[in-house]
DNA sequence: TTAGATATCTCCAGAGACTATAGATTTGGA
DNA sequence: TCCAAATCTATAGTCTCTGGAGATATCTAA
């Protein structure tokens, strides 16, 4: 049996962020101590493990719930999991298109300051008042 | 003048985030007509653009803060504009380098599964079960 | 001029995923 | 047995908005 700080420890999810994960449904209400203390066995490990791993790859909290449904219905076809994380897939190398942009940007606002001129005349500055100085639309 | 509806229009900005904004000091507390409506400006339409623009490239209230507070005095050097989107290129990267190890791992975990056999089976929920599966640490 | 539609006002609550605090209780080790 | 550390609950705060309620203001058309 562990302790909260034991499961802790082991997954590197916070105290606080396991009693939140378990007031959101991802975990199931510990046992309890004697001293009403929660008590975890190697099953609540791994469900934590889980739901840290799916964090860890950017998956929300309600994708997640759906993951857990869904894998406590070994015999069902897994399609729906397939689809959640396919989505993810998609939105990720969106988000990595995204950022691609901005980093081009202010690769380009960085590269025209040498950071020893007046603010008036500074790119940074400049680059954010006028939209007309990036190369494209955002 | 324009009413706070027009600034909405021009700039894409909701009505109730150009409130915030007022309320977080981003922009100065608007103008007002008879009826206690906020009235704004020209150099509050560029201000607001401003906000935007950073906002879009990812910048935190309080960088697009200091950014505000150094264009206020012009004549200064601009060292610590140049930082503050320096650091932010670089964390912008950091990002981009940790959503690509993630795209390729869900392109492991979505390739290996077809979407058609028992859950018990899938790739998907075992990969998230065990960490053991993935081809780097994260 | 007046009615009605639309826009705005303030204040407050909620989202998402935690994080932190306060004050009380329990537990584990010397 | 005693004390420090861990845990408990409940509540509030983080950040950047977003939405609603109910009251007031403004604009347009008749």
């Amino acid at each position: 049996m562990l302790s909260i700080g034991d499961l802790s420890k082991r997954t590197g999810v916070k105290v606080p962020t396991i009693r939140y994960y378990e007031q959101m449904g991802l975990l199931a209400a510990a046992e309890r101590s004697e001293g009403n203390q929660r008590r975890y066995e190697r099953h609540d490990l791994e469900r934590l493990a889980f739901i840290r791993h799916a964090r860890d790859l950017g998956l929300d909290i309600s994708a997640i719930r759906e993951l857990i449904a869904l894998s406590e219905h070994p015999h069902q076809p897994c399609g729906n999991a397939d689809r959640i994380a396919a989505d993810h897939l998609r939105s990720v190398r969106d988000k990595i298109g995204k950022l691609k942009k901005l980093e081009q940007e202010l690769e380009r606002i960085v590269s025209h300051c040498d950071g020893d001129h007046a603010i008036e005349d500074c790119y940074v500055i400049r680059s954010l008042s006028d939209h007309g100085l990036c190369d494209h639309e955002h």
